[in-house]
RNA sequence: GCAGGGGUGGCAGAGCUUGGCCAAAUGCGGCGGGCUUAGGACCCGCUUCCUUUAGUGGAUGCAAGAGUUCAAAUCUCUUCCCCUGCACCA
């Protein structure tokens, strides 16, 4: 059994010890890899490994490609986590104790949690021992923390860069918000961790007639504006007239304390039901719309005031018909707005009502899907009917008329809450602020945009699948709010109040691991805009730089000399979830600062990692610690689970099962490695060359998956396949001691990658005093790998398989089991006519070659010849060329006729049809010899 | 709703880019057999249905439906379903 613990702890030191993985300047091509650092809030779980593995792996094997590699790692403390964890704890909160109980974090450690920054230097520690129990091969004399002067140093240069650039603005942004702590809320900060989802919704003014003053209806269908007919209140809701950014509102009270942060509101006057009734309002045509009582209306929702517009909305036309039945809103006719090609329903709310099988006066409920329904149809499928805008689809219309109404002020913005209720820790209900004077970096600049797609099309993604998901969020990113109110950090330059938000304090920092541990030290106050201007942007000179910056010359000279070799070929890693927003700003802000030939050059994305089956989720408690995993199963193991066990793009699945399959095979592959000195050398054998080929096919492609980070099929290659070949070959009675070191030597090295402490134990269990982690990766031997070895060991089997048929057959019909098995390998000439019909799919050129005579064969018997090849005819299509020939197909089965005799249970004897007395001998086909059981 | 990914045999999961060698790799599970005092490990076979006492033949089949093609898990279209993200949360 191997002792996992034991090899990991030795090989750990050694590799310490011999400085293996410091990444130093050299004249070597450079390879520089990062992985998104972790933030130091709660210990690891095995889901962590997943990106961090993947990384090591790629760090490894370009290692092993004779690249000189760097791969670094530091701790974002940026944001308001472990403020709130430092909160929660003070609060005793017992779900945060639980879940740090079950990482083992120690009681008198918690007590002494209090201080943010104890929280994160204990995380820390934590995070790094675990990644280093994980054989991470990390360069970790460039640790630093984003929370750190000297990063801050560098991240106000940054800003400084963007907003010299133009690409810092101004504005409003919707905040969840806590109006008893007055404080912006994320998700850590609410109760159950919910993140308050904010959605922007649309009100539309209606002039009420007579009155310099509006109704304002919220509404997800702003197109249908044309259609209205009159609007509905709820007769049960209160009303009021409210100053609304200088204009008179009438709204729902509700609606006014959900506005009243996002806007001036200032109360006028209670408004009752009775007296909303009797007004009337201006539509859009001008025309008069009166206000009626719906049925339906929610009077917690919107503004408490429904545009009615029965042409399109079950609930108005069912509302407006019962009014009618009751003698009122006599005057309304329905106004189609828009149409479904083919359908061309007069009233289409009325048709979708039928299609649920209700009518106007049908339940809530079924109102509510002839609702669903008819939304779903006419934004899929509608085109608008009305001047202007015919023939758009409703998404076009919306976009368009949304627009025109907020341009036309007929309309505003109001932001609500879309999962609500959503409670602050402290138990007040969220709300939605609209913060005013807000930063943001403009992702939405044109120019930048398309530089950024520019720099786009020259990065590799991988797995190339998620490059679409990309192009749409390079698309899609716009504004990006940049300055927060609290929360650990750098103070955001433009505006000391604020601290910049911990996604984009950490767009360009990779940069900065070139130059951490030379500056370390550094008073960071000398670390000035100039001094990181020279490093990273080669702007001014050294002796000038450090004149002003009193840094000396020699250490501003190394910066640049490290910066300038390591950030070139740059390859940068995360979870698939980082695509829409850290990964894209990535991109974006090393176009805007950063020369090009410093922008990113490839990228590779990762799924996550599911827990026996499940997701992993404090609730469910199947958590597993990183440090659990390892002392449990040991770090190889699970890194090959973990990182190899599914493709990179999908979610991998961790289980004590498939942990158990990796570990067998892997002591098989040691076992196997310790019971060499046993074995002897000699010649090579049929199965000898076999398992060369085997082995030399294997590196080739075990190369080819690991470099387009196929990790699953280079893993399944490297250790699954390796564990049958060699089972086989041991079958076969392969013992060749020379042999098995080679192929257990270029295994070793294939694995290392993936399982770097058991290839290294692997690797000098074999006598090799290097070490594997920076050995060459195995080249193949093309020489080596050949289809007709391997065929005749397919054909072996199907051989063996088909004698089993017979001899089963057989002895049903003897009542006994066979004494001996006689094959007789198939006629020379026959290869050659098997081969004209598998190439051509013809069977007339084989017959045109027998008439010629078939040159090789001149005794050749023409009849039985085309007998033979006549009856070929219902197998044409399954026919394959070899090149196995009669001689290959006897040697090969009278050199195992010792394995098949074993298989079969009996004695067996070989012969060729030519020499064969046999009356099954005319049977025989190349690969499929004629089987004869003797009783 | 928008965007991205996906739906394959009891399960997991390849294959679909470059249509045919795909009743579909591999692993797990199940069944039968071998080895063993026994269990584990290991080895062999089976694991859609029907047919077959000489190494078969046939049907159905890769979410559903339609199409292209001599030929489709693989290409096109439509529908249904699932997962992820949607912004201040790192």
């Amino acid at each position: 059994m191997i002792d996992y613990k034991g090899i990991e702890a030795k090989w750990q030191s050694e590799w310490d010890k011999a400085h293996l993985f410091e990444g130093n300047v050299s004249d070597r091509e450079s390879f520089f890899i990062t992985v998104a650092f972790p933030y130091p809030n709660a210990p690891q779980h095995i889901g962590h490994l997943r990106a961090y593995g993947t990384g090591d792996v790629i760090a490894r094997y370009k290692r092993m490609k004779g690249l000189n590699v760097l791969f670094p790692m530091a701790f974002h403390g940026t944001g308001t986590p472990i403020l709130a964890f430092a909160k929660r704890l003070k609060n005793n909160d017992a779900d945060l104790i639980n879940e740090l109980k079950m990482f083992h974090v120690p009681e008198e450690e918690l007590k002494k949690m209090t201080d943010p920054l104890y929280i994160a230097n204990y995380f820390v520690a934590e995070i790094e021992n675990g990644m280093r129990r994980a054989g991470y091969s990390i360069d970790w004399r460039r640790k630093f923390t984003s929370i750190e002067p000297f990063f801050s140093k560098f991240i106000e240069w940054q800003f400084k860069m963007l907003d010299d650039r133009r690409l810092l603005v101004k504005g409003r942004h919707p905040v969840g918000w806590c109006p008893n702590e007055n404080n912006a809320v994320g998700m850590h900060d609410t109760k159950h961790d919910v993140e308050p989802e904010i959605e922007k919704q649309i009100a539309i003014k209606f002039k009420v007639d007579g009155e310099e003053s509006y109704m304002a209806c919220t509404t997800y269908r702003p197109e249908t504006v044309f259609g209205v007919t009159n609007l509905f209140i709820n007769k049960e809701a209160s009303y009021a007239q409210y100053k609304v950014d200088g204009e008179v509102l009438y709204l729902s009270k509700a609606a006014a304390e959900i506005l009243k942060y996002q806007m001036g509101v200032e109360y006028i006057k209670d408004v009752p039901p009775q007296e909303m009734l009797q007004k009337r309002c201006i539509g859009i045509s001008g025309n008069a719309i009166p206000v009626l009582p719906g049925f339906f209306v929610n009077k917690e929702m919107g503004t408490g005031i429904v545009m009615s517009v029965p042409a399109h909305a079950p609930f108005d036309y069912s509302a407006i018909e019962r009014l009618k039945n009751e003698g009122q809103a006599t005057g309304i006719t329905p106004i189609k707005v828009l149409d479904i090609p083919g359908k061309g329903y007069p009233i289409p709310s009325l048709a979708y009502l039928k299609i649920a099988q209700t009518d106007a006066n049908g339940s809530f409920e079924d109102i509510e899907k002839a609702t669903k329904l008819e939304y779903k149809e006419e934004s899929h499928m509608g085109r608008m009917a009305i001047k202007g805008y015919e023939g758009l689809s409703e998404n076009e219309a919306r976009e368009r008329i949304t627009a025109e109404l907020l341009g036309k002020k007929q309309a505003i913005e109001m932001y609500i809450l879309v999962n609500l209720p959503v409670y602050c820790r402290c138990g007040y209900g969220v709300v939605v602020k609209v913060v005013d004077n807000q930063w943001f970096i403009n992702y939405g600049d044109k120019e930048w945009k398309e530089k950024t797609k520019r720099a786009f099309s020259n990065i590799k993604i991988l797995p190339v699948k998620s490059r679409k998901a990309f192009e749409s969020a390079i698309d899609w990113i716009d504004l990006r709010a940049v300055a927060r109110a609290q929360g650990l950090g750098t103070k955001f330059p433009l505006d000391n109040n604020y601290i910049i938000e911990s996604l984009s304090d950490s767009t360009i920092y990779m940069a900065f691991y070139t130059i951490s541990n030379i500056i370390r030290g550094i008073n960071p106050e000398n670390l000035k805009p100039e001094f990181f201007s020279y490093v990273f942007l080669n702007s001014g000179d050294s002796e000038s730089v450090s004149k002003s910056t009193g840094i000396d010359y020699e250490t501003i000279k190394r910066c640049r000399e490290s910066f300038d070799y390591w950030y070139v070929n740059t390859s940068r890693h995360s979870g698939v979830d980082l695509i829409f927003n850290h990964l894209t700003m990535y991109i974006y802000n090393h176009v805007a600062i950063l020369e090009e030939r410093r922008w990113p050059k490839q990228i590779v994305v990762n799924g996550s990692v599911l827990s026996e089956g499940e997701k992993m989720s404090k609730s469910l408690g199947n958590i597993v610690p990183l440090i659990d995993g390892i002392e449990k199963y040991g770090a190889d193991l699970i890194r090959f689970v973990v990182v190899a066990g599914a493709d990179l793009f999908s979610d991998s699945e961790f289980s004590a099962d498939a942990v158990k399959g990796v570990d067998e095979r892997m002591n098989f592959i040691y076992d196997t490695a310790r019971q060499l000195e046993s074995m002897e050398s000699s010649e090579l054998s049929h199965i000898d060359y076999w398992l060369y080929s085997k082995l030399n096919r294997k590196i080739r492609s075990a190369s080819e998956s690991i470099e387009e980070l196929e990790l699953r099929a280079y893993a399944t290659t490297v250790l699954y396949d390796s564990a049958i070949e060699l089972r086989r070959y041991f079958n076969r009675n392969g013992s060749n001691g020379i042999v098995v070191r080679d192929y257990v030597s270029a295994v070793s090295l294939l694995l290392s990658p993936i399982t770097p402490h058991v290839s290294e134990e692997l690797w000098h269990i074999l006598g090799n005093s290097s070490f594997a982690s920076v050995e060459k990766w195995p080249a193949p031997n093309p020489e080596m790998i050949s289809d007709k070895i391997e065929s005749e060991e397919l054909m072996l089997d199907s051989i063996i398989n088909d004698s089993k048929a017979i001899v089963e057959l057989m002895k049903r019909k003897h009542g006994s089991h066979p004494r001996s098995v006689k094959f007789i390998v198939a006629a020379k000439w026959k290869g050659p006519v098997t081969n004209i019909v598998a190439g051509s799919k013809k069977i007339s050129a084989a017959v045109d070659a027998i008439k010629k005579g078939m040159e090789d064969f001149k005794d050749l018997d023409k009849e039985k010849a085309m007998a033979y090849a006549t009856g070929l005819g219902k197998k044409v299509n399954s026919l394959q060329k070899t090149e196995v020939t009669q001689d290959d197909e006897y040697r090969m089965l009278s050199e195992s006729s010792g394995y098949l005799s074993s298989m079969l249970n009996c004695d067996v004897s070989v012969e060729r049809e030519e020499d064969s007395k046999s009356a099954r001998a005319n049977g025989a086909m190349p690969g499929r010899p004629a089987i004869e059981a003797v009783f």
